[in-house]
DNA sequence: CCTTGACCCTCCAGTGACTGGAGGCCCTAT
DNA sequence: ATAGGGCCTCCAGTCACTGGAGGGTCAAGG
């Protein structure tokens, strides 16, 4: 297989194709005229790498998991270790993300939004105060 | 005022100052002996910059925010669309790691994490399939 | 006057995980 | 012989910083 098919049965782009390569992800044989030459197994670990990348795990966490998979001798613990703490980073960007998406949502929800220079959301930007609110802090408070 | 005091009192490392500089969103004067010499206003701007950073915008976002808080004759419909689009973006990012977050958990509680190999979260990222479920997927597609 | 140490400067390189593009070889079909 | 598509390598850029090397500036203390 060249590097165009595993592409298109893989979904990974060639140009990531090559990057793991290069990063030393896989290791796909080459041909005599110098293109690459993949197996079923290589391709079999991009799918493994690109289901991986699709739950967000890193590429260091990528090639952990790769060396369980090929160890007979793992024990689940350890890839259930990586897993949660990923799980954790995620935990922790959710949170971070939602605490965003409420202050920005209460300033966009007090602004008119129409052709007057007034804006609360420029307020509070320049003011570091609750800007639209009065006295109570709903944005800045507990995070 | 120097480098280190506006990094104080913004709480922006003197790095990111610098950068800030370096990429025009500020542009402070210079004491005779180099230093960069900065005025109430730009602490204003690195504040403003902090907290617009601090709620997700990008760099991008920041330059347009400031422009339109330096205009007068701004409509605050131009700033609102800004937050607004900034606000789906954050919804997108949610919804993702969110979606990531629920498989991954389900993963995790499936997964013994004992000292014996065997790993739903490795079958899962191997198969493609439901790791909790017995899997009839063929690894032979044609060749 | 000299040293110490805190502060400041610029320039370069690296982060993560790719992505885009230039410039060029290989292969098949016409 | 040529046209096209696919493949190759190498370099640069993304985003928003961050770290570090190597060196200048300034006030206080000996």
């Amino acid at each position: 297989m060249n590097i165009g098919d595993v592409s298109r049965r893989s979904g990974l782009p060639a140009k990531t194709i090559r990057y793991y390569e290069e990063i030393g992800l896989i290791c796909p044989a080459r041909s005599p005229n110098g293109y690459r030459s993949f197996r079923e197994s290589d391709l079999h670990m991009l799918a493994f790498l690109g289901r991986a990348r699709a739950l967000g795990f890193t590429i260091g966490d990528c090639r952990a998991l790769l060396a369980l998979y090929d160890n007979d001798s793992r024990e689940s613990a350890q890839v259930k270790q990586i897993a949660e703490d990923h799980l954790a980073r995620i935990d922790t960007k959710i949170a971070q993300l939602q605490s965003m998406r409420a202050t920005l949502a209460h300033l966009v929800s007090c602004c008119a939004g129409d052709d007057r220079p007034d804006c609360p959301i420029l307020d509070d930007l320049g003011a570091g105060k609750g800007a639209a609110e009065s006295g109570q802090e709903a944005a800045a408070g507990g995070n």
